[in-house]
DNA sequence: AAGACGGGGGA
DNA sequence: TCCCCAGTCTT
């Protein structure tokens, strides 16, 4: 079957779409780069209404990229926190420091080369700030193409083709946008509302949406750790987490297992500890199961409000009667 | 090509 | 529960 053709009355018919219901939010109508790009970062692999209020606090803690170029990977985190993949920030700075040096790359070729910066992310940036017609293929775009052409595996190769083939060279941020909206909206991965859908005439997946693309499986491994919350002369006994999981965020000490071994209290110099019950915490791909242990430590100790948490140890925190 | 990386929300 | 999300980077 031959790929699904974008007509002239289809694309004014998904833009009108997408001027009268679009939803008004911070970034749209910036051509700013610094800002787009941040929205762009903190919308990867995360919903709008989750990331809204962090654009919101990270654009008045660091309001350029210059600003942001002269904090602290710590103080990058401490406003991070709670957003979820931390890696994200980290690479944020990275390109900050980047840019505030050489200036901003001048399209999407260019963009790819930043730090965190994919190819969507590449050519989100370079529609939306720069007016390059080029496509921005998200995990919308992907479902959107996917069910219009009834194809059930959606290679990357193919989506670039499509999408490129569909683009509205004029409008090439709004054009993007639009498909993404419509599939965050109208194109949902379940119950998607094809009454209300500006391109259901041409959809070849009218009859069994919700069949395309074809779900992926995953498996969920269930992982036992125990963790240690010491109450210590100076609040809590935290460390900074290495590279890994959590990198660069603070947390109670942790380990695999069900209980701390012998060697793990000596090194915090903690005595005897108590089993302060489980924490459950689901990450992408791991289930954990945390055994929570309290005690005291002889030293050492920090205010967790000083320092940047994950949710983890928010949870382990408040198991030990933190709150 | 596959795995790692958070957390939240909808069904 | 299970699934997925305005993805990117590393093996």
């Amino acid at each position: 079957m031959p790929d699904v053709e974008m007509t002239p009355e289809l694309r004014r018919a998904l833009l009108a779409w997408y001027d009268a219901e679009r939803r008004e939010l911070p970034w749209r109508g910036t051509r700013d780069p610094y800002r787009v790009l941040l929205s762009e970062v903190l919308l990867q692999q995360t919903r709008v209404d989750q990331a809204l209020p962090y654009y919101r606090c990270f654009l008045a803690r660091f309001p350029t990229v210059e600003a942001l170029a002269a904090a602290g990977e710590e103080e990058v985190l401490e406003v991070w926190q709670g957003a979820g993949y931390y890696a994200r920030a980290r690479r944020l700075r990275q390109l900050a420091l980047r840019v505030a040096r050489e200036g901003w790359p001048q399209n999407r070729e260019g963009l790819l080369e930043l730090p965190g910066v994919g190819p969507y992310t590449a050519a989100a940036v370079a529609s939306i700030a720069f007016g390059e017609p080029v496509a921005a293929v998200d995990g919308n775009v992907r479902r959107v193409l996917a069910r219009v052409h009834a194809e059930p595996d959606p290679k990357p190769a193919w989506l670039e083709r499509v999408a490129g083939a569909w683009l509205e060279p004029a409008r090439p941020g709004d054009w993007n946008q639009a498909l993404m909206e419509l599939g965050a909206r109208v194109c949902t991965p379940r119950s998607p509302n094809c009454a209300a859908c500006p391109l259901a005439g041409l959809c070849r997946a009218r009859a069994a949406p919700e069949r395309y693309p074809a779900p992926k499986k995953r498996r969920a491994v269930n992982e036992a750790r125990w963790a240690l919350v010491l109450r210590a002369p100076g609040g809590v006994v935290l460390e900074r987490r290495a590279d890994g999981e959590l990198a660069g965020l603070w947390g109670v000490p942790m380990g695999p297992g069900t209980a701390p071994p012998q060697a793990a209290l000596a090194r915090y110099g903690a005595g005897a500890v108590e089993a302060a019950g489980t924490v459950r915490h689901a990450f992408s791909h791991r289930r954990l199961v945390v055994h929570v242990f309290t005690g005291r430590a002889a030293r050492g100790g920090e205010d967790p409000g000083g320092r940047p948490l994950s949710e983890l140890d928010r949870k382990l925190l408040r198991a030990a009667g933190f709150e």
